[in-house]
Order: structure tokens, then sequence, then C-alpha cells
DNA sequence: GTCAGGCAATGGTCAGGCCAATTCGAGTTT
DNA sequence: AAACTCGAATTGGCCTGACCATTGCCTGAC
């Protein structure tokens, strides 16, 4: 007792609490994001992996288990098994957002003002920067929808749309940072916000708003294609917030 | 193969492999989430869980070792210590993205990019909503700015305000979704810019970029807010790209 | 050539134990 | 009475050593 309190007095370390497992689990990390451990790459087997840190397996297996939770590695079983590196996907960071819009209803208010200038930005960005790959794609779903069929026919098909055309934009601004989060954050809206009954007039709205930015983005017009992205979030976080 | 086609074909389940473990975590993910079990109570002891669940300790320790490497709950040693359920907190998302940026190295002119328009808003919004509180902390770290040593030797004392006040406005929005990108990016960043030496005259301007961002802040002047943020953080894009 | 059966490697789980940290209270000292 | 000491009791941390289930591969019979 009395040699803490003198520790703590001296600014002395807070204690050095080191579980074993979370040791592994730090140095597993650290292999994996410096890549000395490459997505798709087989990790040691629990067994070799108890030899490696001298553990026993019980702790090598927690470990491990820590990492699965984390989506770093997949676990499989068999005689080929094993943990496998895992490519850190964006699904990661949709699971976190989902499990806190699950804890925290008022997330959703969140959610949709930060798509407002999140998403006008993507447009902004790649009505300048979309790769002529990227402009093809746009133009596919262009054309979609302007066929999609009018009424509660082509709801649905405008949904898709749509969800597709916020998937595409982050990626052609060429901004991982964007993509991660867009990624993200649209996984979170789908679980969320699955049950968005179509107003009555709401199908040849939505389509003139996604023909609309589509259009801006691929006129290069980055000024148009924020304002009617803009347009469009509005819409959206009115309806959200109901 | 081919079983595993027709089996998909026919909308079969896509195979029920079942961990006692994952059955574990889930059942309490759902006792967690449903409020069952309200944040800051304790789970039943390892020994319980034993008891109830009808599998081996060990089994239990993995799933609660998933479980808090998920953030839901945080394990404590001794006598009362035990399985706590956790409040789900922004940082677990802002976790998530620091290791998807981490891992896909997202490059620097994206996550300078990036804060460009994020700061931006961030500091408008806090203009017009900061509670008192935070208020409060600003005005703190105004008066530090103010009082921070120039030259050389203030530059330290001026880098933390500055990052304090990137971590703080998010917090000031009350908009979970922007703290917990705040969180994962400045994650991301404090490991990117570690060492970026301090130009000639750059404590005087970032000095006075600070003490604008947060005075407009504090005047809940929303537009010269954001005006001040962008232009302190294309200062900082400029320095970042070169 | 094909197919069945066994072998080996791997993860999944179990049982039972000991250790370390932490709390709390009974007993002791001041 | 107050403060202090020390040891039970509880809890997580970790270990040993086993057995089972799954999966891939090889071998031998047909």
């Amino acid at each position: 007792m009395q040699d803490k309190r003198s520790a703590a007095a001296a600014g002395l370390l807070p204690v050095n609490r080191m579980r074993s497992v979370d040791d592994i689990v730090a140095q597993l990390r650290d292999a994996l994001s410096a890549g000395r451990i490459q997505p798709g790459e087989r990790l040691p087997s629990e067994r070799e992996l108890t030899e490696t840190f001298g553990v026993s397996r019980a702790t090598v297996r927690e470990a491990l288990r820590s990492l699965e939770a984390t989506g770093l590695v997949d676990i499989r079983l068999g005689a080929t098994g094993g943990a496998f590196a895992l490519t850190p996907d964006p699904s990661l960071m949709g699971e976190a957002l989902a499990t806190l819009l699950m804890f925290r209803r008022a997330s959703e208010r969140d959610l949709a003002e930060f798509r407002l200038t999140f998403e006008q930005e993507n447009a902004r960005l790649a009505a300048t920067r979309a790769s002529p790959e990227h402009r093809a794609q746009l133009a596919v779903l262009l054309r979609r929808a302007h066929d999609a069929a009018p009424g509660r026919k082509g709801w649905a098909e405008l949904e898709n749309i749509d969800f597709e055309v916020h998937q595409l934009l982050p990626r052609a601004t060429g901004n991982s940072v964007r993509i991660a989060i867009a990624h993200g954050i649209h996984d979170a809206v789908r679980r969320s916000f699955d049950r968005i009954e179509p107003q009555p007039d709401s199908p040849a709205t939505l389509r003139r708003d996604v023909v609309n930015v589509v259009t801006a983005v691929l006129a290069t017009d980055g000024a148009d294609a924020a304002k009617q992205m803009d347009r469009h979030m509005r819409r959206w976080v009115r309806r959200a917030s109901d």
C-alpha cells in the first residue's frame, strides 16, 4: 500500500497491469498492421503460438477471439483451418456505428445531420474527379433512373439506385477516408432506416433528385452537384426525423 | 460445391455452424442491447455463467473476451470485479475507423482533405450549440493559448491546445456521429503526423488560428467560426502536404 | 480411374486446478 | 474510540492435459 502511494506521488508508472492476453493481442495486431502478416495469410496454429508466446493454449485462444471480434482475423475449422489475416473491411465501421445507433436512439438525427454536409462534399469532389469508369457507372444509374417505373412499382428500384449513387460518389472522389466513412454510414443507414414508407409523391421526387445530382456530377459542375445533393439530403433529413 | 450451390439456389440455410461461444456472445449481446443488463451493472461471475450456460469456464471466458474486444463490457479484477456492462461509446466507432485508416494506409492528403470540411462544420455547429460546460472548457483553452510562451518553447503547448480544441469542438456539437469520427480521425492523425517540424513562424500563426477559432465559437458566430477554421485547416493541409 | 477408409492437423470444448488482485471484516494495537 | 494489521473470501488470469469434430489428403482396394 505504502509503496503504491509513494510511487504514485513520485509520478511513477500507474501500475503496469499487463494481462498476457493483451500483450499477445497487441503483438499480433502489430504484425498485422505492419504487414508482417499479409491479408489472407494464415497465422501460426494455436499450438504453435502457444510455444511462440510461452503461454497456454487457452490464453492464445482468448487473444484470437479478441482479434476475431474486432474483425482482424477469420477463424476457420478443419485441417487447413486456422486464423487468417483479414483485410480490414469498411463494414467494421458499419458494425460499430450500428451498435452505437442501437443503443442511442438520438443518433439517427445525428447521422442525418452529418450526411448533410458529407454527401454534399462527396458530390462536389466527385464532379471534378470522377474517372471515366466511375462516370460510366453513373451514366448507367442515370439511365436506370429514367427507365424506372413511376408510382409504387418503381419505388424499390429508385431506392436501390439512390443507394448506389451514394455508394459510388465517395468512390469517385478517390478519397479513401471518404470511402471508408461512407461505407460505414451506409451500412448503418440500411439497418436503421430500412422501413421508410414511400410518401405519395416520393418516387417522382426521388427520381428527380437522383437525376439532378448525377447529371450535375457528369457535367463536372461541382457547385451544382453540391447544391443538388444538398436539396436531396434535406428532403431525406426531413423524412428521417418524422 | 454442387451441394452448396444447389442449397443456395433453394434459398436454404448457409449451414448452421454454431459455436457455443458464439451463442453465448449473442445471448449476452441481446441482454445488453435490450437493456436487461443495464450499463454499469455487473454481469454474473464467470463461474456463475458456467452453470447458467452449461459450458466450461474457458468458453465463458472466450465469450467475455469477445464482448470486451467489441467494447460492450469492461472486465475488472478482484473481489468486487467482474464484467461490467459498458455504455456504448462513440470511441467504439472511432477505434474501428482508426483501425481502418491504419490498415488502408489512408494517405495524408485524403485525411487532410476530409478534415477540411469536417472540422469546419464542427466549428460552425459548435458555435451555436456548445453547452455552458463546453464553453467553459473552450475559455480555459483560450486562456492557455494566450499564456503560451512564444517561440519554440510554446510550440508543444500550442500543439496540445490545438489538439484539444479539435477534440472538444465535435463534442460541443453534441452529434455522436461527429464525435465518433473525430475520435478515429484524430487517432490516425496523431499516428501519422507525429513529426511535423515547427516552421519558423508557426507558433505565432498557430496561436492566432486557435484564438480566432475559439473566439468565434464563444461568440456563437457560426459563420465566422467556420471561416476561421477553414483558414486554419488550409494552413495545416499545406504543411501536411509538403 | 474411382471410391472408401483411415490418418493427421486444426479448432472447439471440457475438467480441475493454482495464482494474483481486491475487498472486507475480525481482531489487535494505539 | 480510532487506526491499523492480517487473513478469509471472491473474482478474474492462467495453466495442464485431455477428448471431440471438422476437414483435407493420402493410401489402398476395387
